[in-house]
This record gives C-alpha cells, sequence and structure tokens, in this order.
RNA sequence: GCGCCAGUAGCUCAGCAGGAUAGAGCAACGGACUUCUAAUCCGUAGGCCAGAGGUUCGAAUCCUCUCUGGCGCACCA
C-alpha cells in the first residue's frame, strides 16, 4: 500500500518539478490528520525556492487517483486519507490474487551465512540470537522474492580442532586436559562414542562430527534449518586454495616479508596489510574466508552474499570488503549484519561463557525452560543493533508476559471465530464484499494496516532485520484485538456478519503469514 | 592511544537520509466478562531524549567536545 502511495506521490512530485522525484517519506499522522502524509514539500522547498505550504497545496491538487480520497494540506505536510471503496477493493484483490503475501521473484540467489559455530562444543545462548536473527532474516528475504541459501560455515581445521582432539584423548587416558584445551562435560560424553585406537587426528575429526550433530538437533529444537553445512576443512584439505594465491600473485596483491605472505588490503580500505601465509607455513584463517568468499562469489556464482556475524567481529568487515573487492566482486554483492552482543545476566549479574572453560548455558538448557517462540520473539523485536540485556532467570520467569503470546492469541481469535462461525452455521465465502454498509473506525484501521504488510517485509528485507516484521505483527494484533473487542463480529444481519468475517478472514491470513516468516508457530487454539 | 556500537518513562525498547503534541510493551494505579477464548480491552500516571556547545525556519535525529557502558584494534581462532 505504501509503495502504490509512493508511485502516486511520485508523480504528483514530478509533474511540480518537472523531474523524477526522490524517494518519498510516507509517515502516520497524528490521529485525525488522516491515514498517511508526507512531509516531501520541506525537502522541495529549497530546491523550488517557495515556502512548503505552497507547495503542499500544489502537491495536493496534482494528486490524482482514485485510491486518495482526499489529499489535505496543514503547515506543509500533505495528508492523504484513502478512499473506503477503494481500499476494499485493492484488499479484496490482493488476497484472492495472493499478491497480498507475495513479491515477484528476483531470480536472484541470495545465500546468508549465520551461526557458524565451531563445532568445539554445544551452541550456548551466546549463539542464540545469531541463529534466530540468521534464520528469519533469510525467511524474509525468500518472501521478499530472493532464492535463499542457508548455510553454516564449519571451521574444522586448524588449531580448535587439534585442542579438542587433544581434550578428548587426555579424558580417554585419564589424563588432565590441557591448560588451553576444551573443559566441559560434554568431552567426556563424546570420548565414550569414540574408539581409543584412534590417531588424535581421527578422534578431533570425530568428535566435531559428534558436537556437530548435537549442534543441529538444538538448531532444529529452535526450529532453524540448515541448506548446507560447508566444511572449511574439505574446501581447504580437498581444495586448490593455490588458485586463489596465483590469482592475487597475478594481480599484484600480495607480497613476502619476514618469510611471510601478505595481502595488500591497505589498498581497499582496509588500515593495513594482512598475512595470509605465516611464516611457519600455516594459513591464517584471513586467508581461508577469504577463499571461502572467493567460493561464494566467483566458483557458487551467488548473487548476494549476507554474513550474519556477532557485533565482536566489527573489526573484521573492513578486511573482509577489501577481500571481495580486490577479487573483483562488487561491494554491495556482501552485506555484513552485525548482531549485538548479548549481555548476559542472572539474576542481574553478568556472567561470561567460554566454551573451552566449559563454563555456558547451552542452547537446549534454554529452550527446554523457555518456550521457543518466546526466546525467538525476544531476539526480534529488537533491533540486531540494540545492545541487548539478556537476563537468564527473568526470560524464564517472564515467558507468559512474552508479547509473541499477543500475536498468536490474536492470530488464534481469527481461527476461533470461524469454528463459532460454523457451529451457529453462518454462511460464508471468501467472495463476499468486505464492506457491508457504513464501515467502523477500527475495521477501517485494521484494513489499512493489513495493506500495509508487504511494505513491512520490504522494509526488513531492505534493512536486514526482522524487527520491522515483528513491530508489524505487534502492530496488527493490536488492532485485530481492539476490533474484536469492541464488535461483536457475529451479531447483526447478515451481511455485515459475512464481511467482518472476511475481514478476519484476511487478518488470520496475513498473521499467519507473518509468523510463519519469522519462524515462529501459529497455533489454532492456546 | 585509535576505531565501532550505544546512552530516550521505574524496566525493556521504538522513533534518528531533520518535520506536526517524543511513542509502545512490561511494572504501578483505576475500570470492563449472564453475550464470538479476559493470554483481551479502556483509562490514569510516568520524560531537562546522558551533558555542553554549534548548524537550521525547525534538532531525540546532523556536526564538535565531554562523561558513562559494551565491543574491537595479532604472523589468535
Amino acid at each position: 500500500m505504501i509503495a502504490a502511495l509512493k508511485t502516486i506521490l511520485g508523480r504528483a512530485v514530478s509533474e511540480i518539478t518537472g523531474q523524477q522525484s526522490p524517494d518519498i517519506a510516507i509517515q502516520s499522522p497524528p490521529s485525525g490528520f488522516g491515514d498517511f502524509s508526507t512531509p516531501i514539500a520541506f525537502g522541495l522547498a529549497k530546491q523550488l525556492r517557495q515556502n512548503p505550504s505552497k507547495i503542499a497545496e500544489r502537491l495536493a491538487a496534482a494528486i490524482d487517483d482514485p485510491l486518495i480520497k482526499t489529499a489535505d494540506t496543514e503547515g506543509g505536510f500533505v495528508n492523504i486519507r484513502v478512499s473506503d471503496r477503494e481500499l476494499e477493493t485493492w484488499l479484496d484483490r490482493q488476497f484472492l490474487s495472493k499478491e497480498l503475501t507475495t513479491f515477484e521473484s528476483k531470480n536472484q540467489i541470495v545465500q546468508v551465512e549465520f551461526v557458524s559455530a565451531n563445532p568445539t562444543g554445544p551452541l550456548h545462548i551466546g549463539h542464540a540470537r545469531g541463529a534466530v536473527v540468521g534464520d528469519s532474516l533469510a525467511k524474509i528475504l525468500s518472501k521478499f522474492g530472493y532464492s535463499v541459501k542457508k548455510e553454516y560455515y564449519l571451521n574444522n581445521r586448524g588449531r580448535q580442532m587439534r585442542l579438542l582432539g587433544e581434550s578428548v584423548r587426555a579424558v580417554m587416558d585419564g589424563k588432565a586436559i590441557p591448560d588451553d584445551g576444551y573443559k566441559g562435560s560434554y568431552i567426556s560424553d563424546v570420548a565414550d562414542k569414540i574408539d581409543r585406537t584412534d590417531t588424535t587426528e581421527q578422534i578431533s575429526a570425530k568428535a566435531s562430527d559428534i558436537i556437530l550433530e548435537g549442534i543441529k538437533e538444538d538448531l532444529a529444537e529452535f526450529s532453524i534449518t540448515m541448506d548446507n553445512f560447508f566444511s572449511e576443512r574439505e574446501l581447504i584439505d580437498n581444495g586448490n586454495i593455490s588458485k586463489l594465491f596465483d590469482f592475487l600473485q597475478q594481480k599484484e596483491l600480495i607480497y613476502e616479508e619476514g618469510g611471510a605472505i601478505w595481502f595488500k588490503s591497505s589498498m581497499f580500505g582496509d588500515d593495513k596489510d594482512r598475512v595470509l601465509k605465516k611464516s611457519n607455513g600455516d594459513l591464517t584463517y584471513f586467508a581461508s574466508d577469504i577463499y571461502y568468499h572467493y567460493n561464494k562469489f566467483i566458483i557458487r556464482k551467488f548473487d548476494k552474499v549476507i554474513d550474519v556475524w556477532g557485533a565482536d567481529h566489527h573489526g573484521y568487515v573492513g578486511r573482509m570488503k577489501a577481500a571481495c573487492r580486490a577479487i573483483g566482486i562488487a561491494p554491495e554483492r556482501l552485506s555484513v549484519v552485525l548482531v549485538q552482543i548479548v549481555n548476559l545476566l542472572r539474576e542481574g549479574e553478568p556472567f561470561s561463557m567460554s566454551t573451552r572453560s566449559g563454563q555456558f548455558v547451552t542452547l537446549k538448557e534454554l529452550i527446554d525452560e523457555v518456550n521457543p517462540d518466546a526466546a525467538r520473539f525476544l531476539f526480534l523485536t529488537r533491533k540486531v543493533t540494540s545492545h541487548l540485556d539478556f537476563d537468564v532467570e527473568i526470560a524464564k520467569k517472564q515467558v507468559s508476559e512474552n508479547p509473541v503470546f499477543y500475536v498468536q492469541y490474536a492470530y488464534a481469535r481469527t481461527r476461533s471465530i470461524f469454528k463459532k462461525a460454523l457451529e451457529q452455521k453462518v454462511k460464508y465465502n471468501n467472495k463476499t464484499p468486505l464492506l457491508a454498509g457504513d464501515i467502523g473506525k477500527l475495521e477501517r484501521a485494521l484494513m489499512i494496516e493489513l495493506a500495509c504488510y508487504k511494505d513491512a517485509i520490504a522494509k526488513s528485507a531492505l534493512q536486514l532485520d526482522p524487527f520491522y516484521l515483528s513491530s508489524y505483527l505487534l502492530d496488527i494484533a493490536k488492532l485485530f484485538h481492539q476490533f474484536y473487542h469492541e464488535v461483536r463480529i457475529l451479531g447483526g444481519e447478515k451481511n455485515m456478519i459475512s464481511s467482518r468475517l472476511r475481514l478476519c478472514d484476511i487478518a488470520s491470513y496475513i498473521i499467519a503469514d507473518g509468523l510463519k516468516t519469522l519462524g515462529i508457530s501459529h497455533p489454532e487454539r492456546m
């Protein structure tokens, strides 16, 4: 709906300025000023050398579309009121054709890489936010018209793996776990499943496989699934990273100094050059990360790649972007979503977790005690950039007042009303007109908001943040509850009942679609 | 020392490519079920938008500085 208004207003702006209009801000005005408003006249004032109210008046006069009933001005704002009849037609048509919730295919493949925790221990609640945001974002982008591939990158080689193998071996041999090894209690569970005669190298491979199975199970309980687990071990050991070095060599982007091979990342906006191959011959993580992105863009040809990282990796963004530019990738093809760190508290006291020390609260422990929908929603109702305090004890206690139930309850009400209608043998089909007589204030507000569903999806997709969709759903739920509470749906004359059921039908459809898109369940009854 | 993210109601957070009276949820207080699920609704109260300057017709929003908190600045992973 907002997209449609932008087009209409854009035409009016072009008519006045004779130029293509920029993106137009559409807002909800204070009550009494119409359905939508725009301050665009203020911006045009300088350009046209005329005062904003004059411009607003000219704009209002130039607006010509049946969807818009009135366009008034007030102190430079243009306030728009949508025509009831056109609103009805618009919703009707889009609902029946499914356009209300679907976007055209963009014919592009987007890869979303997230979680990617080292398979050296179970997922803990520190991983939860990134996991939820990544999964929901993938669903949103898919709805928005991209073909989406969800991937988990496994850092399953190198020092961490060696330490894991040594730690498991130590437990098997009844020896003390090395100081820098992994000390969690899960290590002995893993050790029980591995053959004592294996080499340390075999042990570490088997251990990480076992741990990965657990990670997959935990993600599944959070209704998160991956399309692919991409193994660094296979990428590097069975791949051909020398191709990357050849490529960089050819472009004169690497050089040797002090026995190490350096990448000229400073040429691409990074603070300094970075080492790719250490003087002892080992590859740095940066080297395999570049090769991984080389694989994403050049080998697998993803149109766009979205890396979901914890904000503690922000120092790595410049480097990664520099590397991508160096291998010829247009910068806009790589987006890094930095999910802010969650400050973990236990009854008000901060605590930190570490996989190595074995001190952490696992994701599984959390989900066993907190409804997964509630846990998911908790992370989705804040912007990814927002710092978040997460008190494990409070989260457990406060489950019942989680706003997710507010939305789910609205959905359950949309379903129960149809059950009731069936009991009362009320006739309804989805061809019934949405309007039967005068439209109430609450119905109208709900209809307008329902018509903006795709705008909420688009905003979340473009901003790469599920927050906008979750807050939209809270808004819709509020409007629905108000409507449901004030208006007796199954009372009154037949036409009225039918048209109100029609509105419930559309609301039901939108809320369910929105919850699905966030990866949250939508129970029929609560 | 340098950089990134933040500081808005008692709490958790929106609002920030400058625009109308700074919003919501929770907590508090007061109301609404003989009628479609009260996990709901209605109302009241709650604010020097961290602080100080600046730009502007207009600043929570942009710029500078200060203070506070979190996170980064490796031939670590």
